[in-house]
DNA sequence: CGGTTTTGACCAGCGC
DNA sequence: GCGCTGGTCAAAACCG
């Protein structure tokens, strides 16, 4: 079967998972570009670190990056290409999961000399090792959730597999760029947080809501370590092209007063809610939708292009939009109104910025 | 109406 | 075997 691409192209305004390709049983999508020569370019097919021992935080930081352009899709943002013309500071992230246990390889970011104090900026990739052949299905992947589960009567959840064999990519980033770390085309629906020991935050857990059946997921929490980074673990693989139509709208926006605790991190993702704004954490709000640079002012880009062994991938024209070559647009944006606004970007009160989309 | 977040409860893995 | 902890579910409330 064809292997897993999953693009983590980061520094692009997103560090989030920026693509993933893989066939969903019956869930036809257009097929990815080949990042074989990108990923070669962009990273080394090893991965940043493989140590299921080690704890996914760290202090290194990738080493000063030229400033990304913003990316955006018509309908939504998308995965930067792995390649980039631009300063070779720029990183890549290029992670190649393959639910059939295929070597997982994670390019990850680039050798960086040194951390930087604080880790502002920096982000942090850091694969969890898993066993070769794990199955990492069980529990995490097919689980029958029926509806109208009551208590006491839950429907018996299919055994999860080990912790420790779980594929998981961790990465760190500043809860500065939490704005952008919503970057990533997908869209996430938060379905829980729990406390975590020894952390005076919580984790906070979310799906994918792209599509239905998306077994894709991240966990967020702060390091408590380093209160100023975001922990984001992301496990699983999305099992559909980016979406070009985020069916989470409504709802997606709240404007509410906070109630809860502390919550200390928040979606990277999707929608998180206004209140989490108002405990003063880092919570971006967005659909799926890469936001942040644009209004962090990082808009410097004109038209830029990026290559794939030669040839053209994608490109970003005057208007910082990002049109992947390789891609049938008008297929992936079919769906997708011709009056689609590609979603308003809001900066809430405390500086978090967040983006929907609107359809 | 359909999506989200919040939140308490349930459940399984793991260590002792 | 037991308890702790983390991961997930799903009802309720909320939002556009």
């Amino acid at each position: 079967m064809r292997g897993v691409l999953l693009l983590m192209a980061e520094h692009f305004n997103d560090w989030d998972l920026q693509a993933v390709v893989r066939s969903c049983g019956s869930v036809a999508h257009p097929d990815p570009p080949e990042p074989a020569a990108a990923a070669a370019d962009a990273a080394p097919p090893e991965p940043t670190t493989t140590t299921p021992a080690a704890p996914p935080r760290g202090d290194e930081a990738p080493a000063a990056r030229a400033t990304p352009p913003p990316v955006a899709v018509r309908g939504q943002e998308r995965a930067p290409p792995p390649v980039a013309k631009a300063s070779a500071a720029l990183l890549y992230d290029l992670v190649y999961l393959d639910l059939d246990h295929k070597p997982f390889l994670l390019p990850a970011v680039a050798p960086s000399p040194r951390p930087r104090a604080g880790d502002d900026g920096r982000e942090r990739e850091v694969m969890i090792s898993f066993p070769a052949g794990a199955a990492f299905t069980s529990g995490m992947q097919q689980r029958a959730s029926p509806p109208g589960r009551k208590p006491g009567a839950r429907t018996p959840r299919p055994k999860r597999s080990k912790k420790s064999q779980l594929k998981k990519v961790v990465r760190e980033m500043p809860v500065a760029d939490s704005g952008s770390s919503s970057s990533d085309p997908w869209a996430w629906r938060k379905y829980g947080q729990k406390p975590i020991k020894g952390s005076p935050y919580p984790r906070g857990y979310y799906k994918c809501s792209s599509m239905k059946g998306c077994m894709a997921r991240k966990l967020v929490e702060r390091s408590p370590a380093k209160p100023g980074v975001l922990i984001v673990t992301y496990m699983a693989e999305h099992c559909h092209p980016v979406p070009t139509q985020l069916n989470a709208l409504a709802g997606t926006t709240r404007h509410k007063t906070s109630s809860s605790g502390a919550a200390a991190e928040h979606s990277t993702g999707t929608a998180s809610s206004p209140k989490s704004h108002e405990q003063g954490q880092a919570v971006e709000k967005a659909t799926g939708h890469g936001i942040g640079d644009r209004e962090h002012g990082n808009n410097e880009t004109s038209a830029m292009a990026w290559e794939f062994g030669g040839e053209e991938i994608a490109a970003i024209d005057d208007d910082n939009e990002f049109w992947p070559a390789g891609m049938d647009l008008d297929e992936l944006l079919a769906p997708v109104d011709d009056d689609v606004d590609f979603g308003h970007v809001t900066e809430e009160e405390d500086g978090v910025l967040g983006r929907r989309l609107s359809l």
